[in-house]
DNA sequence: AAAAGTTCCAACCGCCATCTC
DNA sequence: GGAGATGGCGGTTGGAACTTT
């Protein structure tokens, strides 16, 4: 059943690689580069299968492997990204410069897997569900930032296309949130996928919302992210590629222990993993638990302004009526494949967004 | 000192998505 | 469009290293 192995088992070599092999490897992948992986153990002369050979090189021999013993601040940061996306090692590798998916995996499995489950038990047990600045008595060190991550991409200019400002806020009180759509959400928390997705880069047009029309300039699908890398700017009446990716996205929520977040600094082809709606659904970032990523303090002046406030943070969002018409635009329209949104000068909070109302994640 | 138990992690395995013909 | 090839992923395993008894 199902399909053959990669490669004859006969006469290969398991277990262990030895230097010899090692250097065979990494001499045959010096001169002939990465790729190929099932002829390269005949090429080569390794008596390897070539799965073998790429894990090899992938999660050892790799020069840019980061040796050493995972820090505080990545445990944190691998402790926050699991929460987001569970079990895809290779995505939450992709945010750990140097580190690969296999070991983070295997310090998951080994050493905060079990840290998280004792704290989840402990927190059902007794401790509300005030997330920030707690301590539990396995050392867990707790998802404390000290910097609100926030992307400030903005908008620059009518006509040099820069993608929609999605402020995430890290490490929430939910104790400080009212009886709110936003809060359900955050608290009835489940990870977005086990599955990892693999996603092309393409180019997605969506129709022209009718209501937005004025105020899009463009019809992507996505949460609007798009490289800022200064190179190419985009023609507001040009189609754009979704070109943002998810590495990006997650720089958003994950910036706070290392910097990864600012977003002059354009890792998208790092990870090499452009996202579109069709692969990770907005709405599966939504009910990501984003609870325990993000950092939301709410004024408890429930009339117009929505925006999430920080102590030492401007308001995200000045709510105004333009504001209102627009999420009400967005209500009625299509909008939510098309977040794209122009408007310069302004910024736009995710959870302003978020609270504008959750049916917009409904068909 | 040695046996038993535990931890850790490199490597293997099967499945799946994408690519290529 | 279909089938096989390929690359990549996450789950699991096996054994070395370490700790406890």
């Amino acid at each position: 059943m199902g399909r053959s192995p990669c490669c004859a088992k006969e006469g290969l070599n398991k277990g262990a690689w030895t230097s010899q092999e090692d250097d065979i490897l990494i001499e045959y992948i010096r001169i002939h580069g990465e790729g190929k992986w099932r002829n390269l153990p005949k090429n080569a002369g390794l008596k390897r299968c070539g799965k073998s050979c790429r894990l090899r090189w992938l999660n050892y021999l790799r020069p840019d492997i980061k040796r050493g013993n995972i820090s505080p601040d990545e445990e944190e940061l691998i402790v926050r990204l699991h929460k987001l996306l569970g079990n895809r090692w290779s995505l939450i590798a992709g945010r750990l410069p140097g580190r690969t998916d296999n070991e983070i995996k295997n310090y998951w499995n080994t050493n905060l897997g079990k840290k998280v489950q004792n704290q989840q038990i402990s927190t059902t047990v007794s401790i509300p569900p005030k997330l920030s600045g707690h301590s539990d008595e396995n050392n867990f060190p707790p998802p404390t930032v000290s910097t609100p991550p926030m992307l400030s991409a903005g908008y620059t200019d009518e006509n040099n296309f820069n993608p929609p400002t999605i402020n995430l806020m890290s490490s929430i009180d939910t104790s400080t949130l009212p009886s709110s759509p936003i809060s359900k959400t955050c608290t009835n928390s489940h990870v977005i996928r086990t599955k990892a997705f693999r996603c092309s880069s393409k180019l997605i047009q969506t129709p022209q919302p009718n209501k937005c029309k004025e105020n899009l300039e463009t019809n992507v699908i996505g949460v609007g992210l798009v490289p800022m890398d200064g190179h190419e700017h985009h023609s507001i009446n040009k189609p754009k590629e979704l070109s943002g990716t998810f590495d990006e996205l997650l720089s958003l929520v994950t910036s706070t222990t290392t910097g990864s977040g600012d977003h002059n600094n354009n890792q998208s082809s790092d990870l090499g993993m452009n996202f579109n709606v069709g692969d990770i659904c907005l709405s599966d970032l939504l009910n990501s638990d984003f609870s325990n990523v993000c950092d939301f303090n709410y004024s408890d002046d429930n009339s117009n302004d929505l925006s999430p406030v920080s102590a030492d943070q401007p308001p995200l969002m000045q709510y105004s009526d333009d504001h209102r018409d627009m999420l009400q635009d967005w209500k009625t329209s299509n909008c939510v494949q098309t977040m794209n949104y122009v408007a310069p000068n302004r910024q736009y909070s995710f959870s302003s967004l978020l609270n504008s109302g959750g049916e917009w994640f409904e068909e």
